[in-house]
DNA sequence: TTGAAAGCGCTAACAT
DNA sequence: ATGTTAGCGCTTTCAA
């Protein structure tokens, strides 16, 4: 098992040409079946590798797909890059992995560094920065240079792309809807992502699910916290108010640190508090007492990306593009009423 | 800003032939500063970016390294990722990452893909099954054709590369020391990783204590579980013997799986019963009580994976293979007494 | 200081 | 059925 080796190297030890060689290991009907077995077997038992790297020269496809994530300890990412992999390996694509961990900056280099490699496209999904400065140069710069990009979750609408998201709106409707039909008359919401359009959105949802119920938004009740402010505190301030009796929390990592905080303040759950979150990770299944969440289907989302890039790098027609949207469910737990 | 730009098209817009233009981006001495600058100049407003793909061709590193882990959702891998992405990208090296999903058939596709893109080394920790069923040829061959391999946590001793791992026979003999200084008196061990080195090495670290203490190892309270049995029901004819006073869980999820079953056995802990875990993620952190737990610092083993394969890569001297060994630390919670 | 030309490994159009 | 050749984008020797 040696250094890899080449067609010329083939070619000289059956003295043919390289092209003979090529075309064998291609299969081509030129060739007669005797050459293309010996020449094959030999191939294979010297476990020669085509060298995909030079596919680029040649053809234009690289069978490699790009991929940036904000941050891969995020569950919902985690899942999102899973469902992603195993669509593009299932599809012979080789992804390019990298995570911008939500610093405008990494994400522009990260672009930079793989359109250097050569990738057929890109899948993505904002970083955090990126969405609060709005800048989004380097991802159009990206797409002029005719490289199809998917976003996923954390997406622009003014860019022409292909997106994947989920209906945000829709499901922190249901669930503030959810905490109202059982039983909940005051529902404050908490966000630590209100400069992602995913926080907007659910927030958005939020104030139709009470404008519905005929109950007036409060302000008061939206909870906005950055990431250099004191969680624990400023949640110690809104219980004050002693008649908030349920909690829409829109990440988990906020929500588990409610709970906590509600339990030590004495709140019994749900009766006195109940508690509902986006992002069905881990945490909410084993916290005492268990979250309700709602789910983003992050694997679904990731190999939807995919596949929705590979439909697009297959078929080099233009098609419009889409934007699909995947359902949420609300999974009930233990700190929501029946 | 439109298609990438060749030296090509330089060459001809300057009037100029290509290898001038190649010097000239390169900086070369032989080049004119007029010419080097007007060049640059131009390429830089132009956004021109040297296909790296190409570098194969006549140089032979790629500053790419390929990347296989298990699982990435688990914390550790998850961890241990950003840190080899934050050492690779920090020292102008791309990651190629992909996720063998505990398959030994993937991971064999998966060193054949990345193979076949070229590749200047790879960093793995192996698949569940890869280890169980002791078939390293796919590890050795990449080896034997000359890409430098790290392994880190789930590695293989008879391979000659270099590896990066805890020191999981102590982190095991420290925590059960632990727990029987707090008052133990008998230690169960919980292990539903049995299959692996990292499973065995802390089986044995829990063996040493009890031996150092003369305690002795009952193989009944050692627990090892597939991945089909039931966790429950097992974990309930185990703690049928109700002298069992502490637990060592080699992984978080079975830790909070048993701390639910032992809960809702009426236990008190830690008084009657003492947790300690392997894992030092999310989970232990937000459940009731908070789980004692031995970190292994995933994020700086990734780290020092990365160094290590960019120090070989950069000294392409045959310096002996080394194995670096990160300590654990044990993080004291609640479910501990003091 | 610049350029011509070979070559990296491969494919594809065009001979033979 | 097989070979010749050009060329993908670039670097690098060697020549001018």
């Amino acid at each position: 098992m040696e250094k890899r080796i080449t067609l010329k190297q083939i070619a000289t030890t059956f003295n043919v040409s390289i092209a003979t060689v090529s075309k064998a290991l291609n299969d081509s009907y030129e060739i007669s079946s005797a050459t293309k077995e010996k020449i094959q077997h030999y191939a294979k038992t010297h476990n020669y590798k085509t060298k995909s790297s030079n596919y680029n020269l040649v053809k234009k496809n690289t069978k490699t797909i790009g991929v940036i994530i904000p941050n891969i300890m995020n569950n919902f990412f985690a899942k999102a890059f899973v469902g992603i992999e195993n669509e593009a390996t299932e599809n012979g694509y080789r992804l390019i992995s990298c995570i911008s961990n939500e610093s405008h900056q990494k994400e522009v280099d990260l672009i930079e560094l793989l359109k250097n490699s050569t990738l057929d496209g890109l899948i993505i999904s904002l970083a955090e920065e990126t969405q609060r400065r709005k800048d989004f140069n380097h991802i159009k710069n990206t797409i002029n240079q005719g490289i199809p990009i998917v976003m996923f979750d954390r997406v622009e609408n003014s860019i022409p792309c292909d997106k994947v998201v989920v209906n945000d709106i829709e499901g922190a409707f249901h669930a503030t809807n959810h905490l109202l039909k059982t039983g909940c008359k005051r529902i404050a919401l908490v966000s630590i992502i209100d400069s992602l359009s995913v926080g907007k959105l659910r927030v958005e949802g939020y104030k139709k699910a009470l404008i519905e119920s005929n109950i007036p938004v409060e302000e008061k009740l939206i909870i906005r916290l950055g990431k250099n402010e004191d969680f624990d505190t400023s949640m110690k301030i809104v219980l004050a108010d002693k008649k908030i009796d349920g909690l829409l929390c829109l990440e988990e990592t906020s929500a588990v640190k409610s709970l906590q905080i509600v339990k030590k303040a004495g709140y019994k759950i749900p009766e006195d508090m109940a508690i509902i979150s986006f992002t069905n990770g881990e945490l909410p299944k084993y916290v005492t007492p268990t979250i309700t969440t709602i789910s983003q289907h992050g694997n679904h989302i990731g190999k939807t990306a995919a596949e929705t890039l590979i439909k697009r790098l297959n078929n080099s027609n233009n098609t419009p593009f889409s934007t699909r949207i995947i359902k949420t469910s609300l999974i009930k737990r233990d700190s929501t009423k029946n």
